[in-house]
DNA sequence: ACCTGAACACCGTTCAAGT
DNA sequence: ACCTGAACACCGTTCAAGT
C-alpha cells in the first residue's frame, strides 16, 4: 500500500474482479457483445488477440509490451486501451483462446470409446497445445480458467466422466486434478521446451559430479533419469487414471 | 532480436548459463565461496537472500524490484550488483532457500516408518511450505531446482525410495513425477491461496448460473465441486503413490 | 576498496490535443 | 467519434564520480 500513483501497483487491491477470475467472466460472458461501443470497432478484438498470442509466442510473456504489440497491429498503446482494461484483460484472452484450440483437435480426432481414453486423450491435447505453445503457458498461472472455451472443455470432459459411471463427487474431483495436474506440468515447460535436452544432460552431468559418498543415492540414479518431461507426464498420468478406475469400480451404486 | 540496448532484452539468449541452470549452479557449487572478493562483504548474501524472500512475500516475485530490495537494506541498488549478478541471481537463491526449509522441516519432524510414508510426507511438508510463501513459488517455473538445498532434499528421498526396494527407474520417475506434481500444484497456488476460499465460491456460483441445457455436466457437478486445492492435490497425489506400490510390486527382481 | 547518484533504455497506463 | 504523441510513474542495469 505504499508505491501509490502507478497504475499497475494500485490495479492489485481489488483482486476479486480483476481479468480471469470466475467473477470477471462471469459479467463479460453475460453482455452481449464485450466491446460494443457505438461505431464499428475498426481492429476487433479477436485481432488483437491474435496478435497477442502471436507477440508471446514470439518474445515470451515476460517481455510482452503493450508497445510491441499496438506497433504490430499498426496502432497506438492508447488504442488498445479503447477495445481492452489493460495487459492483464488481454492475456486473459489468450489463454483462453489456447483452450479453444485443445477443442478444436479433440474434435478433429474424433470420439474415443472408453471414459479412461477420453480422460488421457484430452489431458495429451491439452500437454500438446501447452507444448506448443510454451512462452505462454505461464498465462494460466493464479487462474482457474472461466472463458467460454474453458468452460465448453470443462462441459464435455464431465460429460464423458459421468457417462463412464463416474458419480458426480468422483467425477469432479477427477476432473479438477487431472486438469490440475496438465497444467501444473506444462507450467514447468516454460520456456525450457526448447532447450530440454541440454537441460536433461546438464542434470545427468551435474548429479554424476556429485560426491558419491555424500549422493550416493543421487548418482546411482543419474544413469536412469527421465528423459524428458513428457516422459514423467505420461508416467504419473498412466497412475492417475489407474487409480481413478479403481475407485470407479469400487464405488458404492 | 531487434530491442537491443536493455540488459534485461540482451541478457536473454545465452538461456544455458542463466541463473539456475544445472551448469550454473555447477559452477557455483565448486567455487570456494561463492561471493568472496577482496575484503569482507559488508553485506552478506544471507542476509540479501532472507531481505528479498521477505520482500517476495510481501509485495509478490512481480512487484519484486532491485530499488526496494536496496531500500529495504539501506544501501542502493549499484551496491546489490557487485554481491550479485542480477535480479535472476537473487531470486535463484531464494528459491533454493525455501527448499532448504522443506529439509529443516522434514527433519524437526523425524524419520517415517515406510517409503510411501516418506514420499507423502515429503511432498507435504514441500506443498506446505510453497503454501506459506504462495508468491514465491513462481520462482521454480522453468527451472529444475539443482542448489545445494535442493541437491540435498533429492537425495534423502532417493535414498528413502531405494531403501523400500524401488528399482533405480522406478525411483527417478517416482522422485521426478511427484516432485513436478508438487511443484505444478503449488505454481497454481499463485498469489490465489489467499482468496482461495472466494475463488471455490465465484466458481461454484459461475457453474450453477450455466444454462443447463449447453452445460448440463458442469451444472450438475457444482455441488460437489472439491472444496480446495490441498483437496484436490491431497486426492491426486494417494493415487500416484498407491500406483507407485502396484509398480513396485509387480517389478521383476 | 567500497559505495552511490544519476543516467539509459525500457515498462503500463492516461489524457490533452488533434483529425 | 476515433485516434495518438507525449507525459507520468515506474522498471533493471551500468558507470562515472565520490569517499
Amino acid at each position: 500500500m505504499p508505491l501509490m500513483g502507478c497504475a499497475r501497483v494500485s490495479a492489485v487491491p481489488d483482486e476479486v474482479d480483476r481479468p480471469g477470475s470466475p467473477r470477471w467472466w462471469s459479467a463479460r460472458l453475460g453482455a452481449a457483445q464485450p466491446t460494443a461501443g457505438r461505431g464499428r470497432p475498426p481492429v476487433p478484438l479477436e485481432r488483437i488477440v491474435d496478435a497477442a498470442l502471436a507477440l508471446v509466442d514470439e518474445v515470451g510473456a515476460q517481455e510482452f509490451s503493450m508497445r510491441a504489440l499496438a506497433e504490430r497491429l499498426g496502432s497506438s498503446t492508447a488504442t488498445l486501451y479503447r477495445r481492452v482494461s489493460g495487459k492483464d484483460e488481454i492475456l486473459t484472452y489468450v489463454a483462453d483462446r489456447l483452450l479453444g484450440e485443445v477443442t478444436a483437435i479433440g474434435r478433429a480426432r474424433g470420439p474415443v470409446p472408453t471414459w479412461e481414453a477420453a480422460v488421457i486423450a484430452g489431458a495429451e491435447v491439452l500437454f500438446e497445445v501447452l507444448r506448443a505453445h510454451p512462452k505462454a503457458v505461464v498465462l494460466f498461472l493464479g487462474h482457474v480458467p472461466a472463458g467460454p472455451n474453458a468452460l465448453r472443455g470443462r462441459e464435455s470432459a464431465l460429460r464423458a466422466l459421468l457417462a463412464g459411471g463416474l458419480s458426480p463427487e468422483l467425477a469432479a474431483l477427477t476432473y479438477t486434478a487431472v486438469a490440475r495436474y496438465v497444467i501444473g506440468f506444462g507450467l514447468q515447460l516454460s520456456e525450457e521446451a526448447l532447450t530440454a535436452q541440454a537441460t536433461a544432460d546438464d542434470l545427468r552431468t551435474l548429479y554424476r559430479s556429485l560426491d558419491p559418498e555424500r549422493f550416493p543415492a543421487t548418482v546411482s540414479v543419474a544413469d536412469v533419469l527421465p528423459q524428458s518431461l513428457a516422459e514423467e507426464f505420461q508416467f504419473g498420468l498412466g497412475l492417475l487414471v489407474d487409480g481413478v478406475r479403481r475407485l470407479r469400480d469400487g464405488q458404492p451404486g
